[in-house]
RNA sequence: GGGCGCGUAGCUCAGCGGUAGAGCACUGUCUUGACAUGGCAGGGGUCACAGGUUCAAUCCCUGUCGCGCCCA
């Protein structure tokens, strides 16, 4: 006998390791089964579990549920990401409590005190941390039922992942794909490292935009320049006028002479300059403004870069600045123009001011050597896939967005200058002459061949973008670049589910790598999905303690439950999903619903006998119900196939509770609980099946309680466990049975309305009068009569020619029927209450005759439509008409 | 500034050409032998606003307003 409330605790904590030691979620190479794989968006190493992760990994696994009850030879390809710059800033974080930091050249003005790391020192730092909280995120996912095959567990800088990124970098450079270059990147002063653009968030800012004159050249006049960043005129090497601008196109070619500097700088013509802007005319500081590098390009302005890598002023400054922060440097600067009357005016301004999305501080463009990936030429092929169909997005708004980005891709600068992550593959000969190659023999090799002789070779200190590794995870997990079975039979992975956060970031370069090295894209579909948010929309951070953890969750609501809310929540087109707390305690009480439903039938010896076929069900009731079973099985392939899984969750919720629990456990109980014999026997058989068939149904997205309740009800033992069992097929459906019950419902649901709202005590019992029925109904009647009396408390159903004066009077098909109450009755209530129902059919007619007696209506709409309004009035009317009479009557 | 999405019941959201739906909340009622984490019954909506297309618009188109996201 099952409990009285399901306890997922102590079931979940059992389930798990069993299916995980069974070999349950093993994919099966070598099998004949077609493939269907997932590779999970790998979560940060060092990471746990948030709501974004409870989100996309719980529609990942009921898809894999789903896939491989369905007999598809699945792999959930697992692993996580060692989060290079996100990894590197934690333990730093930890080891400055620890009060020791890195020594990093130039960094030890504060760190005196501390002890400090050389880079070897750090990463077993680092290492030693991944081996303390690695296992937390994939303990974690577990927890939520993920059913990944861990025995194919990958990490990003694991032995055979590394070798990957290795030889796609070395492939890459030799196809000029990856080069070194000199421009402006995006530096965090912070972190210390360059960082894409991608990693680059504009905040609006409220600052102020100075007017700043900067005297002509042998002349007593000015040019005012307008800048929101006064301390980089000490990089200024020219101004930039436009070349129709009336106010200052007279000066073009002259020179001004830079403030506090003293360095003479050319003003030039270019259409950068916005005469509409500030004061017409920019400052250009071409080393330190990606607009202004270009406009020095075209004009051979000089670039001076005036900052080190924290942002300090450096040695190419006046010697009084050296040494002071970007923001000291600018309150300097702003305070000695102003004493040397050169700032004509300050305006408040608010502008977009890049932040690093790590160290959060303002990012400085700043001029180096990185690495870069010629993103637009590895842009095309994914073009073309996107294109022409191979790749599919679902919602199909992806697709665009991903347009829009990979159209206007800039090259990706795939260098860091961090500890943590992929040493690029590079090595340099005394004349910094770079030699790539896969390892350093190999370019020791290179660089004999190029010497003539061995050199001392010093490798490239920089590692690689994390971003660059999970580019390759599609393939790279599956073994690449060896030739896998696994790769041949996985690759492409039918579809990647992620949200649309990581769509550039990780989306769009899988789809580089995977169509360069596999020659097709790494998978079918992009499943996105939205944030998720709280209640009010608001992005879970700790800074606004907004956070909901789900693991709490999980602890009080149980696994199931927070799996069914995150699939009720997936299918919104709204950019942020909306996470109320009260869902997921619904979503408990819908599991605590199928178990009671489950201890009913188990209460009730309802037990499948064995070859049981459900076509041979006689009695409607239980060929209603198995037919109901097969349109919710339907209706569940069709929307997991759409990618609908919020309906699928949504249709199994009406299914359990709206139907088996409203309806078929209701309308059977007196079956159930009366007399021995072929009813009896046949609807205890179709009570286990569709029990059966319910928590198979329901498997993918409840996976804990439905293997509990498998168990428990005797299929295990028989079948083995639930995970691995055949998905369902509909079977037929039949409209008699449908038709039948139809009516049942509606007599049973208007008999109970007519009660409440007539104050009729529930527990009052009485006689039902039919009148005016056929012998269809009578048979009906005759089918249902102990369901009747049980469902709406009636004793005894007999037919009559007129309704008594004082009863409750309704309407249901061709019959009318009355409940006798005598003294109990409020003639005038009923009168109302006829009343407001007649009124109803009467505006419904009403409606109806105004569209049939459009003539547009009727000649253009299609004529399966008017036939409908014709028939849906026909029945309006009729019953109105019979509530007339029975109106009449109480009146009498 | 450009692009996209969203404004539907008190709240959170489905629906997206032809009878407006769910969960929660609310009201009444019921401790009936599965379940009070429950049953039964009910109230609550000019589907943001204004135009247009259509026989017919919550749904398609245009514009306005509000909110959010992405890109500059």
């Amino acid at each position: 006998m099952l409990d009285k409330t399901y306890d997922p605790k102590e079931i979940e904590a059992r389930r798990y390791p069993e299916w995980e030691q069974a070999g349950a979620f093993r994919a099966h190479p070598e099998s004949a089964k077609p493939p269907y794989c997932i590779v999970i968006p790998p979560p940060n190493v060092t990471g746990s579990l948030h709501m974004g992760h409870a989100l996309d990994n719980t529609l990942q696994d009921v898809l894999i549920r789903w896939r491989r009850m369905k007999g598809d030879d699945v792999l959930w390809q697992p692993g996580t990401d060692h989060a290079g710059i996100a990894t590197q800033m934690v333990v730093v974080r930890n080891l400055e409590q620890e009060g020791i930091g890195l020594a990093v050249e130039g960094a030890a003005r504060n760190d005196a005190n501390k002890k400090l790391l050389n880079r070897e020192e750090f990463l077993a730092k680092v290492w030693e941390w991944k081996a303390y909280s690695g296992g937390t995120i994939t303990g974690q996912l577990r927890r939520l039922g993920a059913s990944c095959d861990w025995s194919r567990e990958r990490f990003t800088m694991d032995e055979g992942l590394s070798k990957a990124v290795l030889k796609v970098f070395v492939d890459l450079y030799k196809a000029g794909l990856i080069y070194k270059d000199l421009r402006l990147v995006n530096w965090d002063p912070k972190m210390l490292t360059a960082i894409s653009d991608l990693e680059v968030e504009s905040q609006e800012v409220r600052g102020h935009l100075w007017y700043f004159k900067y005297p002509l050249e042998g002349s007593d006049e000015h040019i005012v320049v307008a800048t929101t960043r006064p301390e980089t005129m000490l990089g200024d090497t020219g101004i930039a006028v436009h070349p129709d601008d009336p106010k200052w196109k007279h000066l073009i070619g002259k020179h001004a002479v830079l403030p506090l500097v003293g360095r003479k700088i050319r003003i030039v013509a270019d259409e950068y300059s916005d005469p509409e802007k500030g004061s017409g005319a920019v400052k250009i500081t071409p080393a330190h403004d990606f607009n202004d590098f270009e406009v020095g390009r075209r004009h051979k302005l000089e670039a001076i870069n005036i900052f080190d890598k924290f942002a300090r002023v450096n040695e190419n400054a006046p010697e009084k600045y050296r040494g002071l922060d970007r923001f000291d440097a600018r309150k300097k600067i702003v305070a000695e123009m102003e004493e040397l009357g050169l700032v004509e005016k300050i305006e408040p301004h608010t502008h977009a001011v890049p932040y690093g999305d790590r160290g959060g501080v303002p990012v400085e463009p700043y001029l180096t050597e990185q690495w870069y990936a010629d993103a637009k030429k590895l842009a095309e092929e994914p073009l073309a896939a996107a294109r022409d169909g191979r790749v599919k997005f679902v919602p199909e708004r992806g697709r665009d967005e991903f347009f829009r980005w990979m159209e206007n891709i800039q090259p990706w600068c795939v260098s860091r200058q961090l500890w943590w992550g992929h040493q690029i593959p590079a090595w340099y000969g005394p004349d910094k002459k770079v030699f790539v190659a896969v390892s350093e023999d190999e370019a020791k090799v290179e660089a004999r061949a190029h010497y003539g002789k061995d050199v001392a070779l010093e490798r490239d200190p920089d590692v690689l973008d994390t971003w660059f590794s999970s580019a390759l995870w599609p393939f790279s997990t599956l073994g690449w670049p060896d030739r896998t079975p696994e790769l041949a039979k996985y690759y492409p992975t039918s579809v990647l589910v992620t949200g649309w956060d990581i769509l550039f970031f990780w989306v769009a370069r899988m789809m580089m790598m995977g169509s360069y090295f596999m020659k097709e894209v790494p998978f079918r579909t992009v499943y996105l999905h939205g944030l998720v948010t709280d209640e009010k929309g608001q992005k879970m951070s700790k800074s606004k303690g907004n956070v909901i953890d789900p693991l709490e969750l999980i602890d009080k609501y149980g696994a199931d439950a927070l799996r069914f809310t995150m699939t009720s929540l997936a299918a919104s087109q709204a950019g942020r999903l909306r996470l109320a707390p009260a869902r997921v305690e619904g979503a408990r009480n819908f599991a605590t619903k199928l178990w009671n439903a489950t201890r009913f039938a188990e209460m009730n010896g309802a037990a499948l006998p064995k070859g049981f076929d459900p076509s041979s069900a006689r009695l409607t009731v239980n060929k209603w119900m198995l037919g109901e079973l097969a349109r919710a099985n339907t209706a569940i392939d069709k929307a997991m196939t759409d990618f609908r899984l919020n309906e699928a969750a949504n249709t199994l919720y009406e299914f359990v509770w709206g139907v088996v629990c409203d309806w078929y456990v209701e309308l059977t109980k007196p079956i159930l609980q009366g007399a021995d014999g072929p009813e009896k026997d046949e609807t205890r058989a179709v009570t286990a099946f569709v029990l059966r068939e319910t928590v198979k149904l329901m498997h993918p997205v409840m996976p804990f309680i439905t293997e509990e309740l498998w168990d428990k009800l005797g299929h295990r033992e028989e079948h083995g466990p639930l995970i691995g069992q055949p998905w369902p097929v509909p079977t037929a459906l039949d409209a008699a049975a449908d038709a039948e019950m139809g009516w049942l419902v509606k007599l049973i649901s208007d008999i109970r309305s007519a009660r409440a709202e007539l104050n009729v005590p529930a527990g009052a019992k009485l006689k039902l009068l039919v009148i005016g029925g056929d012998a269809t109904t009578a048979a009906r009647l005759e089918r249902h009569r102990a369901a009747i009396e049980r469902l709406s408390r009636i004793e005894g159903i007999e037919a009559a020619t007129a309704a008594p004066k004082a009863s409750l009077q309704i309407v249901v098909g061709e019959a009318t029927y009355a409940l006798p109450v005598g003294e109990v009755i409020d003639l005038k209530a009923e009168g109302a209450r006829l009343q407001k129902e007649i009124k109803k059919l009467a505006d419904e007619v009403g409606k109806i005759d105004a569209k049939l007696g459009n003539a547009a209506f009727v000649s253009r709409a299609p004529e399966e439509v008017v036939e409908e309004q014709r028939e849906r009035r026909s029945q309006a009317e009729q019953t109105r008409a019979r509530l007339s009479t029975a109106l009449e009557r109480l009146g009498a």
